[in-house]
DNA sequence: GTTCGGCCATATCATTAAGGTATCAAATCA
DNA sequence: TGATTTGATACCTTAATGATATGGCCGAAC
């Protein structure tokens, strides 16, 4: 099974490109260096450097490992010390689980201010689905969750931490493309760009769930994963397509974004934790997280 | 040296939250399971567990590193299967390197572009200052960095692929709070929040200059770190800052951000590349990212 | 073209460290 | 308190890492 040292004795010739050299800095000789690297080629079942060349070159494959491992190595240091200085210093840690979404602008924002307030205290975040979360949260693997709705749940506190809506995105050369807003109906009367549930089921079952109740029939024209990619494919002339209102601020060729004038169906972030959470570091986080002050529509 | 291995086997125990049973699973036997993990919390230099509970119990340290693990060992496998997709398919990978406010948006939209246009293409993502990236870039260790200005080189391809311009934030309090714009020299008028050079050295020195040429001499009333906590320091009431426009779409209580209309100071966001780079991905990706269509001053 | 030197691979041996077995001590529970 | 579960200790075995010796390949220099 591949090992750190793996890793380490392969940066090491990467760096150097040069065997002989590379064992010297490890203070190995050679032979168990070459061994070690060919090890490590069978488990990735390529090779990671084309022999046979003065100096040695690294292939696609070991360019990429490259970085891969410098990242690897580090990440597993600060992760060692971090649990130190939580062991020794009697310091703490916040887990925080996100949907994608959460990282464009919230986030790291509100990671920002806290790690200024508490430098001390090891974050770990990892990005996940909203089901993840919830899983996660149960474990006690993570200490808060951030996610779009719709979740029905009173086994947890939930509460919104940033309000957007939708609003419905029109190719330029739409009628009612200069106009000021327009109205949910819409929807009805034009081909729609769908989301499929690969990447997001969420934000796609909140679609759906969406139209249902607001009695709208969408005649769907296409898939796509993405918002972003909704906006091309509205571009391109496929249709129309609900998007998150903070996306106009962008601003794409081809594409204008209308709030809803009528009912805008909202599109919020909320915040999803274990009720009687004691801990004061955890409280603290959830101050910045409501000072944040994006929690009232706009 | 603390291996991989290590973590395998403190993951097994903190699932299992059993010696015994983690070593059934691990298919090795107790007392080496309980050796290597005594080993990983000697190098750690805090214990894991606490023992003498039964059920065993993880420490906050254990808490954290259990998380950690998690992440380490799937970015691990994730790696090795990357570099061996690459070594074997004949595919590739792009490096890409970034300064955290890239996240804020456009890195999110643009990669999911990408991935979805490449997927098998591996991306190597990692946030480094703007030296690190020409740095990163000279050694061949990315294809492509994002940065602010202000970097003076030709020994890169250097192109805008997002337009911001700099606003000024005032206490809602302000006079002018009700204003449409403002003008530059307000600047002079008030006490200033300015930023100090520990977290972006580059933002910081940009400002400068920018002041510099601009005949501006502030009035420096408070030193923050970052532009949201400029405007914590602005609704509190410690004088005005400079900050990019597009934090004006948050909305912050007490707060209130003006555009300039005088002389707005442009805040770009700057995509660096060498020359003649022939990988067709690479061309792909400067696509999108051109195509992205934030590169005209709104 | 031939030779020399640098460099990596292979083969084999030595050593270190991981893994196994037996046993004990401590905590839990009946 | 005695039986049981469970983790720690001591000691031994085995496997894998590291060292040494050596050979072959490629490029550079004469």
């Amino acid at each position: 099974m591949a090992e750190l040292r793996h890793l380490r004795y392969f940066l090491a010739v990467a760096e150097e490109l040069n065997f002989t050299r590379a064992a010297e800095r490890l203070r190995i000789a050679q032979p168990p260096l070459s061994r070690q690297i060919r090890d490590l080629e069978g488990d990735i079942g390529a090779p990671l450097f084309d022999r046979g060349t003065h100096p040695l070159r690294l292939t696609e494959a070991g360019q990429f490992l490259r970085e891969e491992a410098r990242e690897l190595l580090a990440s597993f240091d600060r992760a060692l010390e971090g649990a130190g200085r939580i062991g020794t210093r009697n310091a703490g840690w916040i887990g925080i689980g996100f949907v994608e979404s959460a990282m464009y602008g919230f986030l790291p924002k509100i990671l920002g201010r806290f790690r200024q307030q508490h430098p001390e205290i090891e974050i770990n975040l990892t990005e996940m689905s909203a089901d993840q979360q919830l899983i996660a949260l149960r474990d006690r693997r993570i200490h808060v969750g951030f996610l779009r709705p719709h979740i029905e749940t009173d086994e947890f506190e939930q509460e919104v931490v940033q309000f957007d809506t939708l609003a419905i995105a029109l190719q330029s050369t739409h009628p009612l493309a200069t106009a000021e807003s327009v109205t949910l109906d819409l929807l009805e009367r034009e081909p729609f760009v769908a989301y499929g549930g690969r990447l997001r089921p969420n934000f796609c079952d909140y679609l759906r769930r969406l139209c249902r109740d607001a009695g709208i029939k969408l005649q769907v024209a296409m898939q796509v994963d993405q918002p972003e990619t909704a906006l091309g494919a509205v571009a391109a002339g496929y249709g129309i397509s609900l998007v998150p209102q903070s996306l106009a601020g962008q601003g794409r060729e081809g594409v204008v974004i209308k709030p809803i004038s009528d009912r805008p169906p909202p599109h919020p972030l909320m915040a999803l934790y274990r009720r009687n959470e004691p801990s004061p570091v955890f409280q603290d986080l959830l101050t910045i997280v409501r000072t944040n002050n994006c929690a009232s529509p706009s």
